[in-house]
Order: structure tokens, then C-alpha cells, then sequence
DNA sequence: CAGGGCCTACCTATCGGTAGGTAGTTTGTT
DNA sequence: AACAAACTACCTACCGATAGGTAGGCCCTG
């Protein structure tokens, strides 16, 4: 039994990552997991304090996958499928977007400080494909780069599209 | 001096490119363009409605400038840069994300007509690059998926990185 | 004088947020 | 050990603001 604080934090993340930043409301959560929306506040006083406590976990757990798939890889090569495993669990098992792949692409739209928490997942990535992934390539920025707006723009028109076949065909491309 | 129905829906395209479509209401339309919220119902009787006008019509100037492309260069490989600079029109002039990129990544929380309509853009794009700009490669539909997904997914980032170098990499790269 | 295009005025629903109360638990003091 | 103070985790009831949408009137033009 999670508590209180968590299934807040687990039922906004799933409606951000359906609608975006605008599309989630303390009342709509406090509704999904049987509490009043004035109870929310206590735990989050405002909106942009729960969206960036939900940012924040889901960062979380991403530096936690990236550990493992470092730890339990030791040649960065084989790195790669696992790193795509990350995005193909959103279309495929959560079947919604990357939390931060929403959010950003709504950037002039959110409060500051939850800009802040989204690019720092960003940057992330980036840092980490880079360092652990493309080692040993000249230009591991770039194609860093072209990884990840890979993925990203891959779960986008999958969710579209209503099919998983384009992040199918791009992951397969990736891999090659 | 443009139609009152023109206004509005210019105004409607950028509150959506901005926040998505719960970021845009009638209310904020109007008084962008001095009138009343009420006035835009007689246009577009419903939200839903102004949403599809929009997107309906920025498919239709894509579809324009992909014939602008075509007719310019004959040949396809002359046309990935212009195609390129399609996207790049959106994140250094407009500023603003690709507003069928940002829709897509909402699928699921729009009216099911406006996704239809989303879709068509995506559909069209595919179908063009693989006819138009990757004419003699072998696995035309990969690459398409991989090219478009690269684009939509550099604007997002290069949104909330607040800087085009993203998108700068990422295109350069596609472009050798 | 008919109708297109806009207006005022208003509706209900929902939003984020606040005020104040309460049952149960924990903590500090004697 | 006993008791009071304080804290936790909710609650009910409400606020002003804003959302999309509707009814009906007014004015200008053909």
C-alpha cells in the first residue's frame, strides 16, 4: 500500500503525460484516489509544486535505469538497447508519453522553476549518452542529440498515429 | 488587413504552439484581437471546432511549401535541406514548437476529429519524404520515420534548452 | 428589409487556492 | 506514568477567477 503523497504524485504524472501540463488538476486526482482536492494542498501547496515533485521522480528514476543498464553493461556498445528499452516501456507498457517530452515541448508554458527540473532531464540524458553510450565517437554531441530527438520525436508521432510501427522502424534504424 | 476568421485563428495557432490545446481559450483570443469571446462561437461554434480549423490550415500552407520545395528542386536530394529549413522556419522565426508536434504529444486527451487531423499531417509528411526526398533509398519508410521523428523531437528539445544548438546538430547531421 | 457580424448579458462547470475544524498520533514536561 | 501541547493528515465549506457555451439584441451593408 503506497501512501498518500505517492499515488498523488503517480496519478499526476499519468495525466500530465496524457495532456500535458494544463490537463491535470488537483480535483481529478483527488477524484482517482478517493481524497478531497483540499487535502492535496497539504502535501503540494500549489500546481507548479506538485508538477515539479512529479518531474523530479521521474528524473529520479530515470538516473536510476541509466545506473543499471551501466552497471550491468560493460562495453557501451551494448548499452544502446537498453537505453532505447527506456523510451519503448513508455509507448509500450505506459503507453503515454515521456513525461518530460510533453512538458517540454509546452516549455514557454510552464512556470519557471518546473522549466528548470525538465531541461535538467534533458541535459542529463544528453550528458550521459555521451559519457557512456558514444565514448569513444568524435562527435558524441551531435549524434547525442540526434539520439535522444530521435526517441523522442518517435514516441510523439507513435502516440499519433495510434501504432507503434514508426518507434519501431526508428529504434531498429538506431540500432544499426 | 486581415478577416476577423483569419485573426482568430492566427491567434488561436500560437496560444496552441505555445501550451497546447488545453492552453488556448476563446477568451484570451478575443481580447488579443479586440473583440468579444462570445463573437468567435459565431466562427467556430465550438472549441473543437476553431482547434481542427487551425490545424486544417497549417497542414494546408505545409502542403503548400512541400510543393514549393518540389517544383524548386528537381532533384530529391536537393530538397532535404529546404524541407529541413521547413522546421527551422519554426523554432528561429516562430519560436514556437511545430504545432501538430505538439498536439501529438496530447493525443489522447483531444476530440477525436482533431486528431484525425493531427494525423493527416504526419501521414502526408511521411508519404512526401518517401516519394519526394528519399525516392531511391531502399527502406524509404524507415528513413522518412527517422527523419521527421529527428525534426519534431530537435524543436522540443531545443525548446526547453532555450537554445538552437540541438536543432542546429541534429540537422547538420541529417544533412550528411 | 434581410441577413451577416458582432455585441451585451448571462449560464453552468470547473479551476487553484484558502479558512477553519477535527480525529489521531507524537512529543515534551513534570 | 500522566497529561498537555503540538503536529499530521485529512475534512467541509467556501472564495474569486475563468472556462466553454447560449440567447437575444443591435447595427451596418447590400
Amino acid at each position: 500500500m503506497s501512501s498518500t503523497v505517492e499515488r498523488i504524485i503517480e496519478n499526476a504524472e499519468s495525466q500530465i503525460r496524457t495532456g500535458g501540463y494544463n490537463a491535470f488538476s488537483f480535483r481529478a486526482i483527488a477524484k482517482a484516489i478517493g481524497i478531497q482536492s483540499a487535502s492535496i494542498h497539504y502535501h503540494f501547496p500549489t500546481k507548479p509544486d506538485l508538477a515539479i515533485a512529479v518531474a523530479n521522480r521521474y528524473t529520479q528514476r530515470f538516473i536510476q535505469q541509466l545506473d543499471v543498464i551501466k552497471n550491468n553493461n560493460a562495453h557501451p556498445k551494448e548499452r544502446l538497447a537498453p537505453y532505447i528499452d527506456l523510451f519503448r516501456h513508455a509507448i509500450k507498457i505506459d503507453k503515454k508519453m515521456c513525461l518530460c517530452g510533453i512538458l517540454a515541448s509546452e516549455t514557454d508554458a510552464l512556470p519557471e522553476l518546473l522549466q528548470l527540473e525538465v531541461k535538467r532531464f534533458f541535459e542529463l540524458n544528453l550528458q550521459w549518452i555521451s559519457a557512456h553510450l558514444l565514448t569513444e565517437e568524435k562527435n558524441a554531441t551531435a549524434q547525442a542529440s540526434q539520439l535522444l530527438a530521435s526517441l523522442e520525436g518517435s514516441l510523439l508521432i507513435s502516440k499519433i498515429m495510434k501504432s507503434d510501427e514508426v518507434f519501431n522502424m526508428v529504434s531498429n534504424q538506431l540500432l544499426n
